[in-house]
RNA sequence: GUGGGUAUAGCUCAGUUGGUUAGAGCGCCAGAUUGUGGCUCUGGAGGCCGUCGGUUCGAAUCCGACUAUCCACC
């Protein structure tokens, strides 16, 4: 793995990552595909055609169904899915304290209950290597706890503390995954992840740890979790400083276009959200003129594309009367057309970026489409 | 034509022994959604209670006629 800094605006970083399954030109959205497949019936043939670099699947889910041992037997994820490009896999740490009703966490790890079948699982900081080792993801997280907003200075401090010491764990069963004959993935890559809920001495404290293991890149988690936004701006401009320059990282399950511009402007060069997709399938769009909402009575017999400056197949080929329709009557066409729209505009929200920040003219760039995107059609 | 049933929101229907500004679900209109349980949540608009008349302090509710509609039988 070799990443390198090409150009900076600022703290604003044009950067490219080497991987076994390709290059990633950051800064980067990923794609998520939780159970390896984007929601909304789009295939890895399709990721190819809106721009994706990087798919993201989860370990939580896919230890569930199929098992990772299944994809193991079939010859790791990115065979399984057909996607040749690089993959990252999510801990499942997020899951087991998202979607699970009952959990207990203890030093070893959290006992939680399936979502599918309520049975119980353990989960720890091994389990959570194995299984990614088995999935053969090129970028593996590492098991943390997602703190709940708002938290209290004493559990964040202790949970935080806790995650470095799962962290060392983390890098340790993975370096005896890697050396072992039959791994199928001999190179994968640890990012650690950077907790400490909204306290920013607990936040640098935790940087300082997580940066003596020296990994392959470095993660902020725990964030949009229901703080204001400001507060998240916040947060990583107080842990930006201490974060290794010459290492990729990771701002985790953010977010809007804003909150994307936003930070690539503080230093980030990776990024995840379901929030292009989900909101597609809700009818939520996002386009070069702000916010739409598809379902508005306002569409009813509007004969032009969802965006008439995109190039994706929706905006290629169907009205905004015609997906309305298709949304009305509940077909999955619908729910298709507009998760291939929003992923597309925001994997072409990402080459604009690389762009402005080539041209070295970031900084007004982010300013315009900030106004621009917040705005409503 | 005869007998019986029904008529309340766009749709399907609740509505106590008659008692304030008549409700629900769905639909419609609008908003939320941040390391994904194809969810979920939050607001809003919308009714001359088929029509006319009667009983009553008071009628969606009781009575009559009419109209529409459904079922059965001629």
């Amino acid at each position: 793995m070799s990443f390198k800094i090409i150009k900076e605006n600022g703290s604003a970083r044009l950067g490219v990552m080497e991987t076994v399954h390709g290059v990633i030109k950051t800064p980067v959205f990923m794609n998520v595909g939780t159970i390896a497949a984007i929601k909304g019936a789009v295939s890895a043939l399709d990721l190819e055609e809106i721009g994706c670099q990087v798919e993201l699947s989860n370990t939580y889910h896919l230890h569930l169904r199929p098992g990772d041992k299944i994809v193991k037997t079939m010859g790791g994820l990115h065979k399984f899915m057909n996607w040749k490009r690089p993959i990252l896999t999510d801990s499942g740490g997020f899951q087991v304290f998202s979607l699970s009703g009952m959990r207990k966490i203890s030093e070893e790890g959290v006992v939680f209950s399936s979502h599918i079948d309520g049975r119980k699982i353990f989960m720890g900081p091994e389990e959570s290597m194995q299984i990614q080792s088995n999935l053969a993801s090129t970028i593996a997280m590492a098991f943390d706890e997602c703190v709940e907003n708002p938290a209290t200075y004493e559990y964040a401090k202790n949970s935080m503390e806790r995650t470095v010491r799962w962290l060392r764990r983390c890098k340790a069963e993975m370096a005896r995954l890697n050396s072992l004959p039959d791994t199928i993935n001999k190179k994968q890559l640890l990012f650690g992840i950077n907790q400490g809920a909204t306290f920013r001495d607990l936040r640098i404290e935790n940087m300082k740890m997580t940066r003596e293991m020296d990994l392959d890149g470095y993660a902020i988690g725990g964030l949009a979790v229901g703080e204001p936004a400001e507060v998240m701006y916040d947060i990583i401009e107080a842990v930006e400083p201490y974060m290794p320059k010459d290492k990729p990282r990771y701002l985790m399950g953010v977010g809007t276009p804003e909150n994307i511009l936003e930070a690539v402007y503080r230093g980030v060069d990776f990024f995840d959200c379901v929030m292009p997709s989900r909101n597609a399938r809700h009818g939520h769009l996002f386009t070069e003129d702000g916010i739409m909402h598809i379902l508005n009575a306002k569409f009813e017999t509007d004969d032009r594309p969802i965006d008439e400056s995109c190039s994706c197949p929706a905006c290629r080929n169907f009205s905004r009367a015609y997906i309305r329709h298709l949304f009305k009557a509940k077909e999955m066409l619908a729910m298709r057309l507009c998760v291939l729209h929003n992923l597309y505009f925001y994997n072409k929200m990402m080459e604009n970026i690389r762009l402005a920040l080539e041209e070295d003219r970031y900084e007004a760039f982010y300013k315009e489409k900030t106004k621009k995107y917040t705005q409503r059609v």
